[in-house]
DNA sequence: ATCGGTAATGTATAAATATACAAAATGAAG
DNA sequence: CTTCATTTTGTATATTTATACATTACCGAT
């Protein structure tokens, strides 16, 4: 089974497409995508998410983040996104993670990646240029790579 | 009965007390202020309004004024708001409003004016500090207050 | 490995909202 | 004033969404 912050990702970059009618269709874009789930989990998804119902005039009801529409957290989601540009790189070793980055984006990155609480990190440890993250039991790189493009989504690019 | 501007407005005004949570709740608030209307013109206001139904931490899902949390939109809102700073004075004879403003200030509030497509309001005709409403027949002084305070809130505290 | 507590999800349905169609209201023309 | 076209609103109900309760999954401790 797909994990939640993945699904969750999904879900969100669905929305942003800005054709979303009813929770109907959404369900079949997620079945689509290879999750399983049904209504019920979605109306809580987008309750999780804060995802509104709104009138577009020329889209009829469509489903909308707010956030990208309040310019403060669309500041600070900026603000979070560009510090991917102090990314250098990723290395896995068994459930650890070392990112390298730009001398003096590490502390920045590492607060980003605390306060976003994701599931697939138990902590991390930040020096100058690299961080040591430390991974759940089971989660895979992909995973994780999946979970820092949640908060990032500038990593995307990066990670190829 | 009350007529749809009228109406819009105190919609506007109760959503915008950010604690409406469904639309029978909102139907009761505007019963309790001597409108006449059904659930299904609620929802067909909601639309025109372009409300959302979103869903807050501490609230549970509420309605809210996306343009309210558009900076764009916002902007605009504010610019058009500020106008009313520039309001000095309205007087009636008959179904014409005069508004007396600052000097300068009467085209920029006119064109606001006409932009509105009020119900109540046929046309304007603006000099230096001075325009000349057009009321529609029927329409009394306190209507077109209320349509004039829809677009510019600021002018509730000027006509006292 | 098992156990127990908690979180996540599914099922079924209550609650909420939108809309098809009919009726009423409105406005302009004669 | 009447008539007619259009808009607005109500009624009834279809559609959509949220949630109570049950089940399953997950996680940490032993």
């Amino acid at each position: 089974m797909k994990n939640r912050t993945k699904r969750q990702l999904a879900i969100k970059q669905a929305i942003l497409s800005g054709r979303i009618g009813n929770q109907d269709e959404l369900l079949h874009i997620m079945k689509d995508q290879g999750f399983e789930l049904t209504q019920a989990t979605l109306s809580r998804d987008l309750r999780i998410l804060k995802v509104a119902k709104v009138s577009d005039q020329a889209l009829g009801y469509i489903y909308a983040i707010p956030e990208s529409l309040n310019s403060e957290n669309q500041r600070e989601n900026s603000r979070v996104n560009f510090l991917a540009d102090g990314f250098r790189d990723l290395q896995f070793s068994g459930n650890l993670a070392v990112m390298r980055t730009v001398p003096g984006y590490a502390s920045s990155l590492a607060v980003a990646i605390d306060k976003a609480e994701l599931y697939e990190i138990i902590g991390t440890i930040a020096g100058d240029d690299t961080i040591l993250i430390i991974m759940r039991e089971g989660v895979s790189p992909g995973d994780l790579k999946n979970s820092l493009i949640l908060i990032m989504p500038k990593l995307e690019e990066k990670f190829g």
